[in-house]
RNA sequence: GGCGGUAUAGCUCAGUUGGUUAGAGCAGCGGAAUCAUAAUCCGCGUGUCCGGGGUUCAAGUCCCUGUACCGCCA
């Protein structure tokens, strides 16, 4: 028994993800530990919500609410919606927890030790009307280059030239539109990450086995321009983690609370905590210290392709900077970009579905479904009304719902509610076991790799092998002339329906759990021999009809969600 | 502007370190079967592998270049 910790990229705080980000972090790296659970794993999964910055201000701000107080809801909501898609985290945490604050200040101190943080004196924008310092997409003013009025800070959407926001002619703040803008001095600590260029590029060098979107994007960062550059970890800002040395205040930094980006990895640690205080486990340090006995635990982080530099590069300098014997990352599993429907998911124009709005439209296992059998890995992908309605009518519906209705029923009127008796196996059988042996073994690989999109294909074969093999030995034939051999059919076809309701549960849990329900076993344990785990519902075994296992989604249904969730038009 | 990614059948996508007639699912066409949610099973794929050069005995697969789309620029 391997032990696995597992977690997910950090949802930010500021509203309900659509189904990109879902795919993106959460679905696959929930599909992972499902599975190795099953194998009979020790598995420690865990995810939180991101909460500190500037976006969470203004989104609290915006809804007249206290910041504090509007994370606290939108956890909540998020917590829920995760718990709606049957997301199993040991525990959804909060970047926001006492024991974030801590851990966050603990490694600011001791990498303050090593010699690895600098102060730096800079100009920055400071708007009296909005009582604070705007980070530099928060202004905007006429290009300077092009005459465009709306050009940002940071950089023209126009002409595309980069900016400084002193650069800006009539500069003002988006926030509140005041114009009321002066420069002012302040000081911040900057990681030296450039003295950790070698040995993040050692480490990175020493992973051969990453994927290549994965190491490529490290590498880009470490080797651009003039290599891998200090980076601000503190802002002006009233929400976060207070900047402190430890336990100890740091001169100088009064007021000051660090980035949200330096914070947000290290409650991959502290959420470890939050598990253990919330009385679910008892201690920690076994899955995150090498020296209190993590040094066994195989780490892997699911993310989207856009948090990567964080995980490649920010969040391990965190930690070997600190020398201290923290787990560092074993395999990171990145995804690209899921569109909708020929553009981007947009949450400004409601364009696209969202999780909350997933759920209200269909159960978690049609999305799950057709998520991870498309999920992102080798490129961007797309979600089409079309391809949905097909894949979950065809693959849910058709190939695995409509085998367990047309063998429970047959079994039914001509058998009766329960495994019948009689017959033995013959050519066809083996055959069959033979073929589901060899597709287990392409599965398990599948699965072991985090190979999601083949995954589900070996998958979705296995449940048509069902169809197959029925289509074969056509029991409604044999039950004519040799009523004793459709008995020993028709046996294995409902030990089929236990067995796929076994395997499909990290994809599908809930439909899972309804066949195994309607099967009346409780027998979940991994299938590792085929033939074995085809005899576990012996004769008499009392079974249920079950209802529809995955209802099919009408042409009018789809047709109606694709224009409720087009979005609205660009003004 | 810089950097990165992608471009393969009508659609969504696979194609290991370059090597036999380029694959899967869906859609489409034909057939079988009738237990079932009109579900299932079998058979059928010549598609300038975006264009143009190049390396090689051999390139969808490597190099250069052009085009298109997408993303990132803290």
């Amino acid at each position: 028994m391997a032990r696995h910790l597992i977690t997910s990229a950090l949802p930010y705080i500021n509203g309900i993800k659509h189904l990109g980000n879902l795919v993106g972090s959460q679905l696959p790296a929930d599909l992972f530990a499902r599975y190795m659970r099953a194998r009979g794993h020790e598995v420690l999964f865990l995810c939180a919500t991101d909460e500190h910055g500037t976006p969470a201000e203004l989104a609290a701000a915006k809804a007249g609410k206290d910041v504090a107080d509007y994370c606290a809801e939108m956890h909540d909501v998020q917590a829920k919606i995760a718990e709606g898609f049957r997301l199993s985290f040991d525990h959804y945490g909060r970047s926001s927890s006492p024991q974030n604050h801590a851990l966050t200040q603990h490694f600011a101190g001791r990498l303050a030790d090593m010699g690895l943080i600098r102060e730096v004196s800079e100009k920055m924008i400071y708007s009296n009307a909005d009582g604070r310092f705007l980070p530099d997409r928060y202004i905007e003013g006429t290009c300077p280059n092009c005459g465009f009025e709306s050009a940002r800070g940071d950089q023209c959407d126009n002409c595309t030239k980069q900016l400084d926001p002193t650069d800006l002619i009539n500069p003002y703040s988006t926030i509140s539109g005041s114009t009321d803008l002066e420069e002012r001095e302040t000081k911040h600590l900057f990681l030296c990450q450039s003295q950790m260029r070698e040995k993040l590029q050692t480490w990175i060098d020493s992973k051969t086995d990453w994927p290549v979107l994965t190491t490529s994007i490290a590498n880009k960062w470490l080797n651009d321009g003039d290599g891998l550059q200090d980076r601000g970890i503190t802002r002006d800002l009233d929400w976060g983690v207070a900047v402190k040395k430890g336990g100890e205040d740091w001169p100088g930094m009064e007021g000051k609370v660090f980035y949200v980006w330096f914070d947000a990895p290290i409650e991959y640690i502290a959420c470890a905590q939050e598990w253990v205080d919330a009385g679910k486990g008892d201690d920690w340090e076994r899955w995150w210290r090498t020296d209190k006995g993590a040094d066994d635990v195989t780490y892997t982080q699911f993310m989207g392709k856009d948090n990567v530099p964080f995980h490649t590069l920010s969040f391990p300098a965190t930690i070997l900077g600190s020398e201290e014997p923290w787990k560092a990352v074993d395999y990171i599993k990145s995804f690209n970009y899921l569109n909708y429907d020929g553009g981007q998911f947009s949450t400004s124009r409601g364009r696209g579905v969202f999780m909350d709005q997933a759920l209200e439209l269909l159960p978690s296992d049609y999305w799950r479904w057709w998520l991870l059998s498309h999920a992102p890995e080798s490129s961007d992908s797309e979600f089409t009304w079309e391809n949905f309605q097909q894949s979950a009518n065809k693959d849910l519906a058709d190939v695995l719902g409509n085998f367990v209705s047309r063998v429970t029923k047959f079994c039914r009127s001509k058998f009766g509610e329960e495994v019948p008796a009689g017959g033995e196996f013959g050519e066809t059988e083996q055959a069959l076991i033979a073929d589901l042996s060899a597709r287990m073994r392409a599965y398990e690989q599948h699965m072991q790799d985090m190979e999601v999109r083949k995954s589900a294909q070996e998958l979705r074969a296995i449940w048509v092998a069902g169809n197959e093999y029925l289509q074969n030995a056509a029991p409604w034939s044999t039950f004519k002339e040799d009523p004793d051999k459709a008995a020993a059919q028709i046996r294995l076809a409902l030990n089929l329906i236990r067995f796929y309701a076994v395997i499909s549960a990290p994809f599908i849990p809930d439909a899972s759990a309804t066949l195994m329900a309607a099967m009346q076993s409780d027998h979940t344990n991994w299938p590792d021999d085929v033939a074995t785990a085809l005899e576990i519902l012996a004769p008499g075994h009392a079974f249920a009809v079950p209802d529809v296992t995955f209802r099919k989604i009408t042409d009018d249904e789809r047709e109606e969600w694709s224009e409720k969730f087009a979005g609205k038009r660009e003004a």
